[in-house]
DNA sequence: TTCTTACTGGACTCTCCAGTCCACCATTAT
DNA sequence: ATAATGGTGGACTGGAGAGTCCAGTAAGAA
């Protein structure tokens, strides 16, 4: 008569539709990322889904869960987008082409910007969120960059003064204008290559910036 | 029995007070500032004014005329902030620091990122909006800073392939990862001495990135 | 089978806010 | 003075959207 049962206890009756709860953050995911948090409604996320309302509270407390289950999914897309292959083998200027490759394709293609927005709105509320988000996301490749850089200057490949505010220029950098672009809404989507050209052009600025003088 | 005046044709009855259209459109500023555009009530807007809810509306037609109004000051704002000091005499160096001293003025001490996300919000509605905005604030100073840059290129004073791109780059350098933390709501003001000190450092960069290889 | 929980659809409550109406007072032109 | 308009405060309307309630049905657990 053991009560507690390691694996998720099946209790009596109907279990909760997994396929449901999927379909439901799938909805909002597409709405929060096209539109501003208060525009999206809760009928239409649950239209989207093909649930009732009652089936969206039943798995959600209120829209606020909702939107922060879909800000912490996106988190983890980003960490193993930037974590991804060991970059310790590679030469400098492939590592940070490949970080900055999978950092836009995160940032700019899913079409962040409406879930930035959204945040900043949400901050007022929930400072909390905004901070994990940030560390799970550009928080995180921004530490992975510094770490990057600091080890080259080390080595002697750059010349670098403080090695976060590298990072933040190379960040800045291989964004360019976009964000900007986007906020205002002269740009809808992005193609890959688009994202590849500036990421390497972004690189190449920087080295160029920060290139130690003994090389090149 | 002239009936077109050329002057405002002084009508009768009692005149509307200027000085209450000022600080209803201080008062939006402000709130627009601090605030996403759905969390700003106009009851807020006509306490902050110390103004009856009528008296906006007697001004302004709705919501949105006084949020646009709003927008269109700080255009302005902008307009004058960039294309200030007459710039031909001036070395390149202080040329784009002085710039990137108004321009950074403008987007981060008026902390703006409410406002554009705003304008991001509300462009579903009125993308023409956005647009007279962008013209009027970074679009402009992107062109002059490409003409500037173009110059610069022309006299081999740089070495760019397209000015475009780099004025892009030279406006994310000064921007750093600013907007970004401005975003999230990391950071609440920004005092003028960091400003100064973020401008140099992006121009400084920028020129080392696309320095003539002729040049010292 | 029976019990318990999940899901549906729709009606419903509550709250908030943009915008209006009204009765009254204030200010200016003629 | 008188007409015409501006401003005030407060009550009001209308709409939208978050979250709830309920009666009925579906589906797994015991």
């Amino acid at each position: 008569m053991v009560m507690a049962e390691a694996s998720p206890r099946a209790r009596a009756g109907r279990p909760k539709d997994a396929a449901k709860r999927a379909s439901i953050l799938a909805a909002a995911q597409g709405l929060f990322r096209s539109q501003p948090y208060e525009m999206v409604t809760m009928e239409a996320v649950a239209a989207r889904a093909g649930v009732s309302k009652m089936t969206l509270y039943s798995h959600f407390a209120d829209k606020e869960t909702i939107f922060e289950t879909v800000v912490r999914a996106i988190s983890d897309e980003m960490m193993t987008a930037v974590s991804g292959p060991d970059r310790a083998a590679a030469p400098l200027r492939e590592t940070l082409n490949s970080i900055g490759i999978a950092f836009l394709t995160v940032v700019l293609d899913a079409s962040m910007p409406m879930i930035r927005h959204t945040l900043s709105a949400s901050l007022h509320k929930d400072q909390a969120l905004a901070r994990r988000f940030y560390d799970a996301g550009p928080g995180r490749t921004r530490s992975a960059l510094a770490e990057i850089i600091a080890g080259a200057t080390e080595r002697g490949e750059l010349a670098t003064d403080f090695a976060e505010w590298a990072a933040d220029d190379l960040i800045s950098l291989w964004e360019g204008g976009l964000p900007a672009q986007l906020a205002f809404g002269f740009i809808e989507q992005i193609e890959a290559d688009e994202i590849v050209r500036r990421a390497k052009r972004g690189t190449e600025i920087f080295l160029r910036a920060y290139a130690h003088p003994g090389n090149g």
